[in-house]
DNA sequence: CTACCATACGTTGTATACAACGTATACATA
DNA sequence: TATGTATACGTTGTATACAACGTATGGTAG
């Protein structure tokens, strides 16, 4: 799978080089307590150190990463990660909804509604990376939605993290797994439906039977990721 | 009013010039529109641009600050922000609860029960700031303990900007305020009562309670500082 | 064989130099 | 006067050089 660097990070060489290292971390390809120093990461990306110490920030500020003295250490992404990642995005979205029942916006409903159908489009052509950034979009929504500036920054903060290990999943669950398209779409009806019907009760049980289903297939792809550079078992 | 610089960032020079931004903007010396260059910030701190930039990059990560083409624009902190900032704060603090009260971590009790008597402490030398850290060190045990290491992570995010804005709230009500102590301590104790007697619900409408609490006093200090640098009203 | 010390290397933190880009301004021309 | 253009400046992005620090390793003395 060739990761689509440039449409995860537009920006400068740093985001691109904390673009591939989080894509390599989370597939598997850097295993936990590889050790990532500036200078390695700079040769290895084929930029100087400087972006290669962006690139660190970057990593640390997502907790891919600690910056141990002697070098950037790879924490790496369990199970059990994935989970509490996920645990996040539901309290976040949750949270989301609620401010966005009180404020009612229409154009949310429209935005859900095309990412849907930009999702199914996407399913038709077998294009994992394409539905991922649907996905991710569908979901974006909604947390935009809310108007809530600070949501969003924290959101921000760990957005390139959750569109990186989305792609992983949703590419590989693609390839490998079948007959999930039903569910997978259906749970996005589930939770469009009741926004528009404004139960909001409803939909934080969508959310969660969706984030449920999402945890399922995102550690099912973390897990069964071979770790060639990892098992630094110190 | 001399804010302890080292004591929030005891990091590099880049930290301890954020740290130094971060106060100038949480406490309005540094206004809303108001650009801050690379350079200006590195003759302004006294140091040379690779800490100034890394200086810009932790205050857009904190929403400080947006990254324009021209300079970091200064967002600057509203009440509406302040508002938002206790939302989350409130969000992730019951969050962690819930699932202290699944494992049940016994030192955690210790823990706000010692910062609670420092509080004490630090109340009876009028030391606002010592005041702070405590405050902030009791909140932080909480979300530690509940060995959510993705909720760390994203209050790791926050962490500096949250004790900033507590150390000048706390500060300036030391200073002007009277008659609040009575309450500020009751509600810590009222969280480290219900949480002693496993009572999630009332924990939460404690935190509820003392984030309400919190909000008025820090939207006080903002909304009575002066802005001189700002009023940029393209 | 062990313990200690010196040296060399690798690491990060910081400063500075260079390149590319956009903008604003001043000037010339219609 | 208005408009178009050219130039100069300020900005960020990137590369490189230097300094400080810790560690590891090798040698030497006991």
């Amino acid at each position: 799978m060739e990761f689509p660097v440039t449409r995860v990070a537009p920006g400068s060489k740093g985001e691109q080089a904390a673009a591939q290292l989080r894509y390599e971390i989370i597939a598997g390809i850097r295993g936990p307590g590889e050790v990532l120093s500036e200078n390695s990461i700079a040769s290895a990306c084929g930029v100087s150190r400087s972006p290669a110490r962006e690139a660190l920030r970057i990593l640390k500020a997502e907790g891919l990463v600690s910056l141990e003295r002697l070098g950037a250490v790879v924490s790496g992404m369990t199970e059990t990660d994935v989970e509490e990642l996920n645990d996040i995005r539901l309290l976040a979205e949750r949270f989301a909804v609620e401010r966005c029942a009180e404020k009612g916006d229409p154009s949310l409903l429209a935005s859900l509604s095309y990412h849907i159908e930009q999702m199914r489009l996407a399913l038709n052509r077998l294009d994992g990376v394409a539905f991922a950034f649907e996905d991710m979009a569908f979901h974006e929504a909604i947390i935009h939605a809310s108007g809530h500036h600070r949501l969003r920054t924290v959101w921000e903060g760990m957005r390139r993290l959750i569109l990186t290990a989305m792609i992983i999943a949703t590419v590989r669950r693609f390839e490998e797994e079948s007959g999930f398209e039903a569910y997978l779409m259906q749970t996005h009806v589930d939770i469009y439906e009741a926004l528009r019907r404004q139960d909001a009760e409803a939909v934080s049980d969508c959310l969660q039977d969706h984030f449920a289903d999402t945890r399922r297939a995102v550690e099912k792809s973390v897990s069964t990721t071979t770790k060639p550079g990892g098992d630094a078992d110190d």
